[in-house]
DNA sequence: GCTAATTGTCAAAAAAGTGTCAAGAGAGTT
DNA sequence: AACTCTCTTGACACTTTTTTGACAATTAGC
């Protein structure tokens, strides 16, 4: 299931421009430009927020402020952006109850493994990512650089196998074995799901840059 | 048979100590303050190591740099150290293929166990080593000097089988046994196979180094 | 030095493994 | 039940490995 981010940014262009960054990668997220509004939602039993992204630059009311409440009042993560960068220490000193510090401007990528890492950190996210790749186990989804890609179930386990296993050579029984499928299951069935998961990742088969084929032996994914 | 840490660190009081950590925990540590000390002794093929601890603060060079000249030149662990924290989430994202990240200051027992994950990880646990060559049974790989070699199935087993015969005699209908080959075969298919991984591990047959002929015998590994 | 057995290696044939198309079986939806 | 998506498999082209015969080079023993 995705995570939801509530975003406290009162710059308009930029509140939706992260929002619809956000949703590129799998997050659930809704903008707020007054902090008022943004307290009430959250605190409200409506909805249920997992991480709050909070601009200091506000009108009407001091981040530190905001933050304090949030925090008073529910225990869920705040990740801090300003374009006051002298303060980034004192909020990594966590005077704040802030849980990452982001200096403005960053790159939405840079957001993305922060709220990632805060997630993780907080034992709230279910995710990791190896390579180009971020794999949710519970929710079998997997994100190349950001962008879904959409892997049928056994694709989806044959991936997972091969990224557990980094550099280590798989032989197809041991896949077959793995993921539970039939003994009698062919080779060739194998080989069609990494054809098939190639094509989905870009892979070329003749100079494949993830998934290797290992002559004889079965196959290996390398980052 | 132990591990060997190379550690590159320019801080040199830190750097014994790590160093004298590492071999309490049964480690073979050896440590470098210049990086391009470190470079060579890394790249020369007098030793082996299994894994590089790598700070990123360091004179000259910058450690990002050093990190990806190692990556290019050979297959082997990278775990990063730095007290510039900003930059931990990039390196989770193996932008540059380090494979973990530690924040400094770090407990040397921290160190440790992301060591043993690393290694797990990399699935080098199950080499070991003879002469100049680093074989991993289940991955069916070889590295020569730090350096993979790229051995068929078959010059793979028989290799293998040599090693593990080290200075004993084999003949060719031992070797077609023990590789569970036809009976059949011929004995210039051995030679052939012989032939071919002398030519891969830059064996003169003529003056061997590594695979000696034994006069109407067969063949030996000597290291 | 001479001969017969043995080894090294080339090059070609034979065998084994891999990539992918396309067809059909199977599962799940509407 | 008709449809759609997924999974499995045989078929075929293609690649890589393995095997072998041929012949030159080397060695042992006389």
């Amino acid at each position: 299931m995705s995570k939801k981010v509530l975003l406290i940014e009162d710059d308009l262009t930029l509140s939706e421009m992260i929002v619809s960054f956000l949703k590129a990668y799998g997050f659930d997220a809704l903008g707020f430009s007054d902090p008022k509004e943004a307290l009430e939602t959250l605190f409200s039993k409506k909805e249920s927020f997992d991480i709050v992204v909070l601009d200091l630059m506000l009108p009407g009311m001091d981040g530190f402020d905001v933050a304090k409440i949030i925090k008073s009042r529910i225990d869920i993560p705040i990740i801090i952006s300003s374009a006051r960068t002298d303060i980034g220490n004192k909020i990594y000193g966590y005077d704040l109850g802030a849980d990452d510090y982001l200096d403005k401007p960053y790159e939405p990528r840079e957001l993305v493994l922060r709220i990632d890492a805060v997630l993780r950190r907080y034992g709230r996210q279910n995710t990791f990512t190896v390579s180009d790749f971020t794999i949710d186990e519970a929710n079998k989804s997997v994100m190349m650089d950001g962008y879904p890609i959409d892997l049928t179930r056994i694709e989806f386990d044959i991936f997972l196998l091969l990224l557990k296993n980094r550099n280590k050579n798989l032989s197809r029984d041991q896949i077959i074995g793995s993921l539970g499928l039939d003994d009698e299951t062919k080779h060739r069935t194998i080989d069609m799901h990494i054809s098939n998961l190639r094509q989905k990742i870009g892979d070329d088969a003749k100079e494949p840059r993830y998934i290797k084929s290992v002559w004889g032996i079965g196959y290996k994914f390398t980052g």
